[in-house]
This record gives structure tokens, C-alpha cells and sequence, in this order.
DNA sequence: AGCACGCCGACT
DNA sequence: GTCGGCGTGCTC
């Protein structure tokens, strides 16, 4: 037979650009296919788990490569649509293939390597040969097996050891080896069976006699184990070990007893690690409205024409129904849903919804679950593509990365509240939207797509006006509850006729008053954490600093520190003004803590509960202070803009805006956009089936445009008013954003670096550039920041120009490669 | 990213 | 004189 030689064009999980070409040992000839994970070494110590990416003839001439060391997959874990979409999304949001990769694949799919080193089995124990640190270390491995390199470091306490070990090597004292782990392991637990001599039911009083009376427990464990394998009314194939001790109330020990007796036999048994659940309602029981059914009929309409349909339908329209009609559609065409959420809008109530009706085909996929639970999730839809159809999973529900996973004959996406930034990864590389990203996604599985949300983002609404989406509104509230009453007060007002308390006006502090006598729950909604904004000396207007950053601390109560809210340092409140020596430090503005506090103060009745990025630190708290508010514990909810995300509550019937200002300043050209959003959200938390919800926004600016479209809920009149603005300034959607941050500890160094790539770039794309500059906060963690912006046309021709700008930047990073460089593209 | 190599300053 | 600091360049 013919033998022939292979090489392999594999990605590894690094930043560095390309694909690197090893040689296939021809004993791999058989087992080598794209998309299967290999063991490769990459450069002197590291081995690294890559990506075959494609297997070809052509014999490099740069270099000698090195061999594929072995193969780690029956099957491609990768299959060929998820590396045309890695591709795309490397060249559209120009970062490494790499990259893609480290964001694509579940943690647990990476192997961890690190050398180890033994005993070398020919040492003579000579120790006479040997110099001090020697000594050390070959005494160390005579009690220990092995060491790592990190471990032999800390034993002879220095960092450069690897001539030290060259030597030992030399010396015939130790060997090292590359020890892999494999991260991913199915779950298993103990079982436990009847042994082979008991099956049979003649045998069972011959068990009766070994085990004896005296042993009542042991009786009791053999009673269960027949119970819940045979005499149960859903009777187990597997028995854990865990209950059957719990149906016996028996010990281990006692159990351990019958094992040696000889009755019972213990096994191991992988099992899932993921809930499931069966349906208990079927689609079919779903009675859309009127307006519901023609939105249906106006979104397979958009199908039909092969354009995205862009859901623009307000809160508490109904969109869900509308999904699960099109989710129930697809899975009848045999073919898999993606359905997209951001994060923080994962939460048991969708997921318990979908579950409702389609059971044990929904799966869920969002950082909440850990290394091993996605590592499931990915290859059950592996198997899926090699093995039939067995496991199921035919909706997939989640969060941004879910686009990687590997789907088969996708034929439905729907991203849900598209207009939430969170969908845009910011750090690391890639820098990607999963909202475009997912349009893109379906266009190579020919999907049909669905894009919904209550306050769609500028630039989806600017598609759908131009023709590019259809536009499907469903503007009536589902069952008829009307929208809430809006009511703007004006805190200058209040302040000139001494009628605030505290942080509420008058017109807020009454009605949540009437709310909480009613029995009836409040959100406050303030976009700022933490107790005050900052704290200042009354006399010199001295403000404290982060040291790393360039940015005010932020005053927190609960913890009675200043934190900095970009790196996480946190000092105590000085005493004296280290400028002037003033006792007089007094905190000013307000965030979520104070309104926590002052609340509790003026309504003691209540109960309160903040939810903020500080409050939801660990992992349940952010589904208990939830669950409290639906079980109704809590009356009023006080947070970010956390609460304004995807959640219903039925009790809720005020919603208060403690501040709408500190929204409409920042510097930013989105930031009127995201305003509005975010105050139309919380208010859409506001009132349910029986009575009209309230909406209190507190401003001193309550002419500004912003505040009156939330006040007559004027989406479109908002949109046009924004896309104006943007025409005028050039901004998207009539321009494409990549905006390049440069970081440097010296600001020197960091100025030079920038402005020379600024001028490089104004070479190729001339007036499209600006910057370098500064952005609002210029240092972080002690390194400098600077921001160059292009904005290219439109219709420019953007691949060809990025293809440039890479090139550019490539040539810039070899020039100065101290400086660290990133890319965002259609930042957010 | 990691890691080796190379060149400088501070110690045994 | 060596150790360890960091800037520089390479990894199939």
C-alpha cells in the first residue's frame, strides 16, 4: 500500500496570526480528520491541544515541521460551517484565529500541560557528584514521585531552573516528561446492583440467612434495593449508593457490609450533568391574540422574502408566545433553534418557559454553567451529527457564546432584547456581537432569523426602514393591560420649594408610600453603584484618586471604603484632607447603597433589596434576591440596570427613576440611545393584568427630548431624532466603527506610539481618522490608554479596507512592540 | 501567550 | 564574578 506523508494546518488556542503546519506520523495516517483536536508542541517546553484545520499534501519549505504527537478525537469536534464562521469572524472583527478558538471551545476541551520530572531510573544515588540545589531536588523527588517545574522552583527558591535540571539530565539524575490532563471527564457515581448469585428471587432468603437478624440495618438495605429496583412504581435501572442509603437510612458501613458479604456489588455510572425536564403543555395550547397572529403571519411573510425580521414589539406584547410558535414550526421541519439572550436575562423564568413546552429538547448554554456542563452541552450535539439523533438537544437557549456551538441544519435564530450591549464582547479578543454575528451564522445554514426587542438599536431600525429587515410591530400590550403613567419631576422644582426627602421628591415619596399600603411591590432604579459617587473635602474640593487609575473612588457603605470601580483597589476614607488638612470630607452624589439606606429610613416597614454588580457576587444571589421579589418577600427592589432586563413581575406597580440625568451625560454617542432604552425597560416592569402601572422620573432636565419620548413612549419619533444626529456627525449606522486602544505604562512612549499610528493610518484612509486621544478615563491599572477611531463609509468596501488596516497594524506592533494594541470593530 | 536569548545593574 | 531584571524576536 501506498504510504503517503500528510501535513496538517492546525490552530492553536494562541494570539498569534496563522495557522502552524505539522507533519502527520503516518501510524496517524488513519486517524487524522479536520476538526479533531491533536497534541502538538509549540516551540521548546509547551505542548498544546490544537485544531486540525486542514489536512493537505504540500510539503512546507520554510521550515521543518514538527510531528502531530497524537490524536485526541474518534470523531471532529469542530465540524466544517463552525470554521467557515470562526474564519469569517477572525477576518470581520480582525483578530486571531487562535482567539476564536479560546472563545469558541469549552474550557474543558483544552488540555493542561506542564512538565514534570522523576527520577532518573538508572541514578546511583551518588550524591557525592552532586552541588547543594542538586542535592535538594533529587532528595525531594526520593519522596516525591514527581515535581513540577513550578514546585522544583520554590525548592530551590529561584525562578531559572532549566540549566539546573539540563544538568541533572546530563547527570543521569532525573527525566522530565509532558504530563497532559484531560480537563473534561464525564460525571460518574456509585451504583450499586445485586450480585449475580442473588438475581434471582429463589436466592433471596439465602441472602436473608447471611446477612441475619441482628443486622436489622443490612436487612433494611437489601428491602430498598428490592423496592427501588423491582416493587417501585417507577422502578430505577440504576441505583446510586446515595439512595439507597437514604431510602434504608443506613450508613456507608453498613452498606460496605453487603458488599463483602457478597449481595451487593458497587459500579460506576456516568450520568448527565444537566437537568432535564420533561413538557407538560403543548404548543398547540397556545391561543395567540389578534394582533399576536398577524405579527406571526407578518414575521413568515418576512421569511419568506429571506430577510430578518426585526420583532419590534413592546413590553409585555407577547413576543414569547410568538417564539415558541416559531421554535415549534422549525422543530416540525426537523431542524435546531438557537435561541440568544443576554446573560443577565437567562434566568429560570425564560428557561422554565421554553422547558413548559418543549422539555428535554431545550438545552441551555450561559457562563452560569461550569467547565464540565457546557463541555456536555457541545458534544451531545456532537454526537447528534455522527450518531443519529440520540441525545435531542433541538433548541439551544443562551447567551453570546452559543453561536459557537455546533449546530446541524440550524434553521431558526431568534436574539431576543438585541438592542442589549452585553451582546458585544468587550475583552478578550474576539471582540464580537453576537447578534451580527448570529445574522451572519444563519446566512451560512440558511436560518431564518428574528431579531426582537421592545427598543430596537438604532442601527437594526435604521435596516428595517431601509428595507434591508422587515419591520414586524406588535404594539399592543398581550391581554389588553394598558401602559403605565409616566410622571416627570423636575428636582430643581422640588429643591426651590423644599419638598424632597432625601433622595425622593415629594410626588415619588407618596406614591411609593400608597404602593406599599396597597401591598404592592416598587422598583427604584438608579445606573450607578456603590454608596456616593465620590467623596470630596468641603474646604479644597479635594477628591481621592484610584492610584492605578485615572478615576475618582467611589464610596461604599456596607464595606465603609472607597473602591475603584475599574481595578478593584479599595482604601479606607482618610480622616484629614491630605491636601488641607480638613476634617470636613463630606460624600457627594448618590448611588444604589444610599438609596438603599434612605429608603429603609423613610419606609422601616419594608423590606429592601439592592442588586448590583456588588450584590450578586456570588453564585445564587443574583436568582435569590429574584425569587424573593417574585415571592414577593421583598416590596421594593433597588438596583442598576440589572433590574431592567428581562424580568416579569406581576406585583410590581411603581417604578421609580431616581436620576435620570446621570444617563443623558455621558460623553458618548450612543448614550442618548441607551438612555431611552434603559428608562422605557424599567418602566415596561410596571404594572400587570389588574391595574395600570406607575412610572415616577425624577431629572432636572425634564424638557430634554430623551425624557419626553420615554413620556409618550415615542420609540420612532426618538429613532429619528438619534439617526439625524448620527447622519450628521457621521456616526453608525451611516458609518463603520473600529476604534483601536493603545495602552503603555509610560505616557510618553504611549503618545509617540499613537500618534505615529494615527499617521500611518491617515496615509490609507486619510479624513476617516481621528485621535489619537485620550478617552474619559486615560489610565487604568497604571497603564495609559489612547484611542485612535475610524469611521469608514458605509459602503465602503470593508473586508478590503480591514485586510489594509491589519496589514497597517502589523507593521506598526513590529515598530513598537512594547505597546499593547487592541482592535475593536462596531464598538459599543 | 510563553519562552529563550541577550544585555544591563546589584548583590554573594 | 553571577542572578535576575526586562526588551526582543520566534514559535510550524
Amino acid at each position: 500500500m501506498e504510504r503517503k506523508t500528510f501535513f496538517a494546518d492546525i490552530v492553536l488556542p494562541l494570539p498569534i496570526p496563522g495557522l502552524f503546519t505539522y507533519r502527520v506520523p503516518f501510524e496517524l495516517n488513519e486517524e487524522v480528520s479536520v476538526g479533531k483536536r491533536v497534541v502538538v508542541q509549540f516551540g521548546k517546553k509547551k505542548i498544546y491541544t490544537g485544531l486540525i484545520f486542514s489536512l493537505h499534501e504540500n510539503v512546507p519549505l520554510q521550515h521543518t515541521p514538527k510531528y502531530i504527537l497524537s490524536v485526541l478525537d474518534e470523531y471532529p469536534i469542530v465540524v466544517p460551517s463552525q470554521f467557515r464562521f470562526w474564519q469569517w469572524m477572525s477576518e470581520y472583527y480582525l483578530c486571531k484565529m487562535g482567539e476564536v478558538m479560546n472563545a469558541a471551545i469549552p474550557a474543558a476541551f483544552k488540555l493542561a500541560s506542564e512538565s514534570s520530572v522523576v527520577l532518573h531510573p538508572e541514578f546511583d544515588r551518588n550524591f557525592s557528584v552532586l552541588n547543594e540545589k542538586e542535592v535538594l531536588i533529587a532528595r525531594a523527588l526520593e519522596n516525591n514521585q514527581q515535581l513540577s517545574l513550578t514546585e522544583i522552583s520554590s525548592i530551590v527558591e529561584q525562578k531559572k531552573i532549566i540549566p539546573l535540571i539540563q544538568t541533572l539530565i546530563e547527570k543521569k539524575v532525573v527525566l522530565t516528561y509532558e504530563e497532559l490532563h484531560e480537563k473534561y471527564k464525564p460525571k460518574s457515581v456509585v451504583c450499586v446492583k445485586m450480585s449475580s448469585d442473588y438475581v434471582d428471587e429463589k436466592s433471596w432468603n439465602q441472602a436473608e440467612k447471611m446477612i441475619g437478624k441482628k443486622a436489622s440495618k443490612q436487612v433494611a438495605l437489601f428491602f430498598a434495593y428490592l423496592q427501588l429496583s423491582r416493587f417501585d412504581s417507577k422502578p430505577h435501572t440504576h441505583i446510586t449508593r446515595k439512595e439507597l442509603i437514604e431510602r434504608a437510612e443506613a450508613s456507608t458501613a453498613q452498606l460496605q457490609q453487603l458488599v463483602k458479604k457478597g449481595i451487593f456489588e458497587t459500579y460506576e455510572h456516568s450520568v448527565s450533568r444537566l437537568v432535564e425536564t420533561d413538557a407538560t403543555e403543548t404548543v398547540d395550547s397556545i391561543v395567540l391574540s389578534e394582533e399576536q397572529d398577524t405579527a406571526l403571519q407578518q414575521i413568515k411573510n418576512g421569511f419568506s422574502k429571506d430577510k430578518v425580521v426585526l420583532l419590534h414589539g413592546i413590553t409585555s406584547s407577547g413576543k414569547t408566545e410568538l417564539y415558541i410558535k416559531l421554535i415549534q414550526q422549525t422543530l416540525d421541519e426537523g431542524k435546531q433553534v438557537l435561541f440568544l439572550l443576554p446573560e443577565i436575562a437567562l434566568t429560570a423564568q425564560i428557561i422554565n418557559r421554553l422547558r413548559k413546552y418543549f422539555g428535554k429538547k431545550v438545552g441551555v448554554y450561559h457562563s452560569k454553567y461550569n467547565r464540565d456542563e457546557k463541555a456536555e452541552i457541545w458534544q451531545r450535539l456532537i454526537n447528534d451529527q455522527y450518531l443519529g439523533n440520540p441525545s435531542g438537544y433541538q433548541i439551544i437557549l443562551g447567551a453570546r457564546s452559543s453561536v459557537f456551538l455546533p449546530f446541524k441544519n440550524l434553521g431558526l435564530i431568534i436574539a431576543d432584547e438585541e438592542h442589549d450591549s452585553s451582546y458585544k464582547q468587550v475583552e478578550p479578543a474576539p471582540r464580537y456581537h453576537a447578534r451580527d454575528a448570529a445574522v451572519y451564522l444563519g446566512g451560512l445554514h440558511q436560518a431564518k432569523i428574528v431579531l426582537g426587542s421592545a427598543t430596537p438599536a438604532i442601527e437594526s431600525y435604521f435596516n428595517a426602514l431601509n428595507g434591508k429587515y422587515a419591520l414586524v410591530n406588535l404594539n399592543v400590550r398581550y391581554g389588553n393591560i394598558s401602559l403605565p403613567e409616566i410622571e416627570i419631576v423636575n428636582i430643581k422644582d422640588q429643591l426651590k420649594q423644599k419638598k424632597m426627602k432625601s433622595v425622593f421628591s415629594e410626588t415619588l415619596y407618596l406614591q411609593m408610600h400608597e404602593t406599599l399600603n396597597q401591598k404592592k411591590q416598587i422598583i427604584l432604579f438608579q445606573n450607578r453603584r456603590g454608596f456616593s459617587t465620590r467623596v470630596e473635602c468641603e474646604d479644597c474640593q479635594w477628591i481621592p484618586q484610584c492610584r492605578s487609575c485615572d478615576v475618582s473612588m467611589v464610596y461604599h457603605k456596607q464595606i465603609n471604603l472607597l473602591k475603584c470601580h475599574y481595578c478593584g483597589f479599595s482604601m479606607a476614607i482618610p480622616d484629614h484632607c491630605p491636601a488641607c488638612g480638613s476634617t470636613r470630607i463630606l460624600s457627594k452624589g448618590l448611588g444604589t447603597e444610599k438609596i438603599e439606606e434612605e429608603t429603609s429610613v423613610l419606609f422601616p416597614e419594608s423590606s429592601v433589596t439592592r442588586m448590583d454588580l456588588d450584590s450578586t457576587r456570588t453564585k445564587n444571589a443574583y436568582f435569590d434576591i429574584i425569587s424573593d421579589f417574585e415571592d414577593r418577600k421583598t416590596d421594593v427592589l433597588i438596583g442598576t440596570q440589572m433590574v431592567t432586563k428581562g424580568l416579569d413581575f406581576d406585583n410590581v406597580e411603581l417604578v421609580g427613576i431616581i436620576n435620570a440625568d446621570a444617563m443623558l451625560n455621558y460623553p458618548d454617542f450612543r448614550s442618548h440611545e441607551r438612555a431611552f432604552q434603559l428608562m422605557a425597560q424599567v418602566s415596561g416592569r410596571s404594572g400587570r393584568r389588574d391595574k395600570r402601572g406607575k412610572v415616577i422620573i425624577q431629572t432636572y432636565n425634564s424638557n430634554h427630548p430623551v425624557i419626553q419620548a420615554v413620556l409618550e413612549n415615542k420609540y420612532e419619533a426618538l429613532c429619528q431624532q438619534q439617526l439625524e444626529h448620527r447622519k450628521q456627525f457621521h456616526y453608525p449606522p451611516y458609518s463603520r466603527l473600529v476604534q483601536i486602544t493603545l495602552k503603555h505604562k509610560s505616557p510618553e512612549t504611549l503618545t509617540d506610539a499613537a500618534n505615529q499610528l494615527a499617521d500611518r493610518l491617515r496615509k490609507l484612509f486619510a479624513k476617516k481618522i481621528f485621535g489619537p486621544e485620550y478617552p474619559v478615563v486615560s489610565r487604568i491599572k497604571n497603564l495609559y490608554l489612547k484611542n485612535i477611531l475610524i469611521k469608514f463609509d458605509r459602503n465602503a468596501a470593508l473586508l478590503k479596507n480591514k485586510e489594509a488596516l491589519k496589514i497597517e497594524i502589523t507593521a506598526f506592533l513590529k515598530d513598537n512592540p512594547a505597546v499593547i494594541l487592541a482592535v475593536d470593530v462596531d464598538p459599543v
